[in-house]
DNA sequence: TGACATCGTTTACACTCGTAATAGATTACG
DNA sequence: CGTAATCTATTACGAGTGTAAACGATGTCA
């Protein structure tokens, strides 16, 4: 894949499912855990295929059917992601960013205790 | 313009040179402005008349030029764009966003110190 | 006044995405 | 064995995107 997978929003949901479920998984595992999102299970085969052709997930045949998993880690995908949408909105900067989403969100007292926690570990360049 | 805006990367450059410009802009403008981007004018036309179609920038006729300007803030648009990129890669929840990038961005003692003051300037819900 | 330079508008095209129907293969049941 | 059930693969189609050429109106300079 010469650039990032370029995981769209939707296919982002199915990767979840293969990301959360403990080993590989079965489309009609995928479509039964995606339920509630209002898809035809053929929808949900189109995305398998899709990120197979990306390089995002992996398929192995089991008998008649396959097995899915991820061939990219969540976290990778976070990480691509997310600095595309800084690189977008941001310009790259990371602390504008962590600026707005602090003033932007109801965080709760432990939360940001936690994050307080996070920048005290943080040496600062 | 059902729902939000649905800026694209390509787009939100041509609005960065509309928001950080003084007034209202010609075409030409841009197009200087966006010089090293790699595009022609006309794809640029093309992107403010899209742009211009979604409701997120005017354009008034002054003489044979049109002047363009933002119809949305970028700070709306900021909100927009974070709120779904947060929904789609952290299913909504602001403090793991904020965990990741803290800890993936180099952050600077200054902004680390800045940080904090937002932080403390936060009640905590 | 006529040719040229400017602008904006229209049209184009290949590619991705969301969404899904349909066709093809394989299995299982009667 | 034949027919129904179950899977995957192929095909589809409209909207959005990146990128741009072509067209048309208008103003400008010689």
């Amino acid at each position: 894949m010469a650039k990032h997978p370029g995981i769209s929003s939707a296919e982002w949901q199915v990767m979840e499912v293969l990301w959360r479920a403990a080993g590989p998984t079965t489309a009609s595992e995928v479509v039964d855990a995606l339920s509630g999102a209002g898809w035809t299970a053929a929808t949900i085969k189109t995305m398998l295929n899709r990120l197979a052709r990306k390089g995002a997930v992996r398929h192995r045949a089991d008998g008649k059917r396959y097995l899915y998993s991820p061939a990219v880690s969540r976290e990778a995908c976070v990480r691509t992601e997310g600095r595309s949408f800084v690189d977008r909105v941001f310009g790259g900067a990371v602390a504008p960013l962590l600026a707005h989403f602090v003033e932007d969100a109801k965080l709760s007292k432990d939360e940001i205790a936690q994050l307080r926690k996070l920048l005290d570990g943080k040496k600062g360049r």
